[in-house]
DNA sequence: GTCTATAGGGTGATAGAC
DNA sequence: GTCTATCACCCTATAGAC
């Protein structure tokens, strides 16, 4: 791997274990066994680095919801399969953690990246939960904006809960609660 | 105000703005108008300001939830009045935003409030979700518990969203989603 | 109870040799 | 392209005068 690729990894895992302001040149530089001055030949400095890492991070994690989201079934099997994927929950989402640190919202190039993921992936589901409406159980009053909102959020502030829990435990509730509260109408009523 | 006092207020607003690792010992002091020696009189060190101001601001939050959730009405009246509260919303969560703080999660005494703070309110909303539902319009087969646990987590997301978006309409949509799906049945069916 | 002085280390960044 | 040296400043904390 060379030089520049070594950096941008290891800023990549450190903005998501200790964010934009916990992270120093230092520390990136020693991740990637890599000189100040090598860092500081092919990035102009922290938010030039930062910036790299955090698009390379907000395409990633496109990519690998579309695996989900793209597969088959219905609205809320595609939906379930992507709420259910196998998640490193404690840790948390790297592009929704950068949302607490004041410097990434502050600066609009790097808080860029963080609104587009979100736009995209609200736009997807809502797509989803819009076009699988006529033939699924979902109730024909759900605006498919505000509920592809709330599934998004559930799955950020899920992370949330772990963390502060320390556990899994509350991530799985959320989820379990936001499938249950989809597909409650075809099992009641 | 006196120092102490004054010193734990100017911390509760520096974490909720920059976190635990974002808040300088100085910044504090300069912010209270208090000196280096005056700071270390009344406290040990900022971990140990850090947690009186965590407390503080944890039951506060306590307090006010239970404002809301104590009105009158039904459950999901009195959920919705919470939920609808006026927020500063791309504000954050001043419990919330410590969650993604490696070094609050990483000491027991710093994660207790976070942890204590939403297992209360996700017990509260279970409670409320359980005991009303027999006169109510919600599904006989959803958890009490796992919804409780949505709903948390889509304002704790919805904060996410909302600071991501650089705007306050990816909570408010959060929010209408998840009421519309905790009465679309008594709408629809 | 508050102040200033000082410590040892880290911060983000630049300069210039190799 | 990578290195070391150096910069001015900030970090958290302690010491001791007042």
């Amino acid at each position: 791997m060379s030089t520049p690729e070594r950096l941008i990894e290891s800023t990549r895992e450190l903005l998501w274990e200790r964010g934009y302001v916990g992270t120093s040149p230092k520390a990136i530089q020693q991740r990637a066994g890599a000189g100040q001055g090598s860092m500081y030949h092919h990035f102009s400095g922290k938010p030039d680095l930062a910036l790299a890492a955090v698009r390379r991070t907000a395409e990633e994690m496109r990519a690998t919801a579309e695996a989900q989201l793209s597969g088959p079934g219905t609205a809320v099997e595609r939906i379930s399969a992507y709420l259910r994927r196998e998640r490193d929950v404690l840790r948390g989402c790297p592009i929704g953690r950068l949302t607490q640190d004041p410097e990434v919202v502050a600066s609009p190039s790097l808080r860029q990246p963080l609104e587009e993921t979100f736009a995209w992936l609200r736009g997807r589901l809502a797509g989803i939960l819009a076009e699988d409406r006529p033939r699924d159980g979902l109730a024909a009053g759900l605006d498919p904006d505000d509920t592809a909102a709330t599934i998004v959020a559930v799955l950020q502030g899920g992370y949330v809960l772990a963390r502060a829990a320390g556990s899994a435990e509350p991530f799985d509730r959320a989820v379990n609660g936001v499938l249950g509260l989809l597909t409650a109408r075809t099992t009641a009523a």
